[in-house]
DNA sequence: AGTAACAATGTGCGTGCGCACGCACTTTCC
DNA sequence: GGAAAGTGCGTGCGCACGCACATTGTTACT
């Protein structure tokens, strides 16, 4: 355990708690979408069929499960997303974003990458950023395990 | 703005995600310490005099001046803190670390790194921790600014 | 077929969290 | 010296979030 693996943890933390609410903050006052939002009408435009079951939000989105079923509430209440039920099982709801929110995500994805850019990776070279993604992702892959 | 940019940062997103909440249930279940008050005697414990004012440590500890106001009255309660005023400046409440949270501290830290290891550290090479402790940490020295 | 285990939702509830505000005190300026 | 602006703190409030549970539907087993 060095003193460079807690300093690599510390530096997330630090690095989550400002960089997210100044992000969030950002795409709410330019396009009226809070974080969540994007993320998940993302997460269902790049889906196939557009539609994601709330199980699979849950699983792919940044957000719990039960959380995404609220989103997917206001969201729906907004017009960028529409429940539709699953013939093959009822027990199960799709959501489906629709053309509105197609739309609004389209408008919104260059201010999120503008604001990823300025305030996270232009303070870093490329080498770095792909070390950072590469690094992080196989974390991820380890999974909920060990 | 290149792919893994945002692969980078979408990456951070998750770990932190997946990560803080196992950290902190490891942290409570064997210590019966949640995370934020683990950072706030950290802070408090590190720094000079064991004691830090409310707005210092809003600033140095990874919640806001707000929550740390609370977690103190909690760690307070718990024996682990104690207030006490400044002198010189009347509106100021130092909270001051007791030796009682000192000796949970030192009994919490190796749970805490054993979790980081386990968790994070372990996925990584001793290369990659360092370049993404070396990059995060210059997008903490840019500052709430550009 | 009938029933018991299992799975996918949605919701009540408690907790964590930060913002906006007011109070107490300090500094600055006249 | 006195008023006005500024600063540090604690708290009321509302939102975000996840857990535990109830509901509804599915599957497996006899």
């Amino acid at each position: 355990m060095s003193d460079t693996d807690t300093a690599a943890w510390a530096a997330l933390l630090r690095v989550h708690a400002a960089l997210v609410p100044r992000i969030d903050r950002e795409l709410q006052r330019r396009c009226g979408l809070p974080l969540t939002w994007y993320d998940v009408l993302l997460e269902l435009n790049s889906a196939p069929g557009r539609r994601l079951s709330m199980g699979e939000l849950g699983e792919v989105a940044v957000v719990s499960r039960t959380r995404a079923s609220r989103v997917v509430d206001q969201l729906v209440a907004a017009g960028f997303v529409s429940r539709s039920s699953n013939p093959e099982d009822k027990r199960s709801a799709y959501a489906v974003i629709t053309d509105e929110g197609r739309k609004v995500l389209r408008a919104a994805a260059p201010v999120y990458l503008a604001a990823i850019e300025r305030f996270y990776t232009s303070h870093m070279s490329a080498a770095e950023s792909r070390t950072v993604a590469a690094a992080l992702e196989k974390v991820l892959a380890a999974g909920p395990h060990t």
